[in-house]
DNA sequence: ATTACTTTTTAGATTTGTCTAAATTATATT
DNA sequence: AATATAATTTAGACAAATCTAAAAAGTAAT
């Protein structure tokens, strides 16, 4: 049975979804492809009938272990490409995710595996996210926030949770990027700011609002592998 | 206005088509996209409309200008991914094909001309055939055939016209391959087979019938650009 | 010029994925 | 419990790409 690329997009949505809800919502989820609460009845039903979710109407649902396991493979292609693309083609990663968004759709099973070995079987992708191996493992998470930090302690930017344009001048302009090694030196309480301290540089002073944005952890996420 | 992946499929089949017949029929594109005559005519109509070929009904057509610049584009998208499948994820010359049949379709320019930077602007795709640059030139095909070669003159394999399994079985086992460097040595004409020399190695016999499948030009076609 | 054959096009259906508007079911409020 | 509100589903429509079967146009042969 194929899997369209409109199935494969609402899969990985609904295994986002149902990460933070154990239970998906219609509406949620149309949220989430910016499509119609109607669009997504009809596509449940057919995912449904290729036993690919657990559904019963006014419900909602969930994927169940075939489901996941396909999301899965969809979120992998997504993340090596995006990977891919800015390792290899010096793509910044702002720009990155839109054309993964049509990459993560090419079908062959092998392309994926060799793509994964050419890259050096990385784990985490330019966002920080975790990228699924061959089997569908990957590690859990454990990033955190720079505003949850203890201080004096030296971390390395993992990932950025929201990339904007704007939010992007602001790191730049505080040269922080991916790979930055930092370490929050005082919180003000007064407004949430923070002084961060990065490696060979005077400190600098962020907003919660940045602070919150920067994920961070304590192991390189980003090793050469070459 | 948006070219489909379709659409796509049917600018790069009557371009190849118009290479060889300066007009294409309805009935040759069908065979060539595997598809139905009425299907190709129905096809043909929304082209027209986009203003990419030329079309009378019952007269045959050909793409007009724009057209053959989409279709160009394909070309070289195609060309591109399968040459990066071979080299740098070391697919077969006979498996890329396929999964270049959808790569060709994702839509970035950006992303294509990264590619090409990426894979040092080569100029021959693993098949022996060219590629077009960034404004669609490409050098025209001075390839010929192993059986108009004259005789003691050194050469390397640029391409294979027809890559059967079959086909490859033959060429393995002689030891010839995509760069392979060789000379004809003799022809008999009793069958037109040939005495070829692979350099390092003892002589081989051909059958006419392999020789005009293998594709060979003067210069190196696949220099490393390291 | 008729007839026979081939090629191409049209007519009408089908599948997939989407939409709007209306109906239904669930949930919250009095 | 009755009613209002929100969420979800159904009904019906549409666009894209394909198909089959039948009609129309072109070509060739007597
Ligand atoms: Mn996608
Ligand atoms: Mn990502
Ligand atoms: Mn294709
Ligand atoms: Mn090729």
């Amino acid at each position: 049975m194929k899997v369209s690329a409109s199935k494969e997009n609402h899969l990985k949505a609904i295994f986002h979804l149902q990460q933070e809800q154990g239970i998906v919502t219609t509406n949620a989820l149309a949220a989430a492809l910016k499509t119609r609460p109607a669009s997504v009845t009809d596509m449940l039903k057919k995912l449904k009938d290729q036993k690919l979710l657990i559904y019963e109407r006014y419900k909602g649902f969930k994927l169940n272990a075939e489901g996941k396991k396909a999301a899965i493979q969809v979120i992998r292609k997504h993340r090596l490409w995006e990977f891919f693309l800015v390792r290899k083609l010096q793509f910044g990663w702002e720009e990155v995710h839109e054309i993964a968004e049509e990459l993560e759709h090419i079908s062959s099973r092998k392309l994926v595996d060799r793509l994964d070995s050419f890259l050096g079987f990385p784990d985490t992708d330019p966002h920080g996210d975790p990228i699924p191996d061959g089997q569908g493992r990957f590690h859990t998470q454990r990033q955190k926030c720079l505003c949850e930090l203890p201080l004096n302690k030296e971390v390395q930017v993992s990932g950025i949770a929201s990339q904007t344009t704007e939010m992007l001048e602001v790191l730049q302009y505080n040269h922080i990027q991916l790979g930055t090694r930092l370490e929050v030196r005082k919180k003000f309480p007064f407004d949430d700011s923070l002084e961060v301290k990065v490696r060979n540089r005077p400190p600098v002073t962020i907003s919660a609002q940045v602070a919150k944005n920067v994920l961070v952890k304590d192991d390189e996420p980003f090793a050469e592998k070459r």
